[in-house]
DNA sequence: TAATTTTAAGCAATATTATTCTTTATTAAG
DNA sequence: CTTAATAAAGAATAATATTGCTTAAAATTA
């Protein structure tokens, strides 16, 4: 099993991550190799895993989601059972894009959500986080600008 | 300048966001048109900016980036330069994912961070971000796990 | 409601691109 | 060096995107 990343392969993640939909073609130009090694290397770090996936990013504020905020929440126990209920409810609200348990005194877990405006905001603190079992509190800041907003992990 | 946004559209970009390399035949497929008036709509819909494009998500782990951290810092003035300059330097750093400015009392900016492990961490802490002029306090969340992790936003 | 206009879908032909197989070159080990 | 293994290049075929044209559906006006 090659483990091993050469500068090919670092080349074309690079690419790939920036223009997921460019054409073999491109990127073996890209990287100066011919298009059927480059194919197949791809193929070779997909299946590896090395290639989650690929996405189409959108623009929030053209689809009217003009309010995002990262809330951290805090909670009662810290048992596995709590923690559980609590993530597979929130997978739930299509609102979170992001869930992470995080160290810190401050909070336990930590939420990136979006929204449409203030409103929507309310309506989903008040229906939906704050009812969940052992959430005993919710810190929230909202994000005013992200001048830096990238999926493009550094690689090499 | 049609700016609506019919459930053909809505389909097409809850596709895209979770393959953004279906073939566009596979995409025509899936919400039951042709594919010549299906193309049409993405091509649109990249033009209109609704796409701002297409990427590979990666995956962290498997590229040796263990360590991922959420960070607050705080400012010493709230003047545009102070914070033009703090954003121009970060966004030269590729372990910077994100940069938000934020409201709240805790913090100025929040960073989402990724490194190779607790040591890349301590270098990038010393060496780039507490030496950026008017840096006065930062304070690291580090990432346990992500049980909501996806870049789809909510559409329709 | 009917006629008209506008808008978008469907169809078919062409151009690109992906994909596979075979051959050639490069690299590493003995 | 020679041999074996690995990967790149090239060429042929299959799949897909793309374009122009025709037809249908939807919306507007009389």
């Amino acid at each position: 099993m090659s483990e091993t990343i050469d500068k090919y392969d670092v080349m074309i993640l690079q690419k790939l991550q920036t223009d997921g939909r460019i054409t073999n073609q491109e990127l073996a130009e890209a990287i100066k190799l011919s298009p059927s090694p480059c194919l197949r290397r791809v193929k070779q770090m997909e299946e590896k895993g090395l290639i989650d996936g690929y996405v189409a990013l959108l623009n929030a504020k053209k689809l009217g989601l003009t309010l995002m905020a990262f809330i951290g929440i805090s909670m009662d126990k810290h048992t596995p059972e709590r923690f559980e209920a609590l993530e597979t409810t929130l997978a739930s609200y299509p609102e979170v894009l992001e869930c992470h348990l995080i160290t810190g005194q401050s909070a336990d877990y930590l939420l990136k959500v979006i929204v449409k405006d203030m409103d929507a905001y309310q309506q989903f603190l008040l229906n939906k986080l704050t009812r969940i079992d052992g959430v005993t509190g919710v810190h929230t800041s909202f994000v005013m600008k992200s001048p830096i907003k990238t999926t493009a992990l550094p690689v090499g």
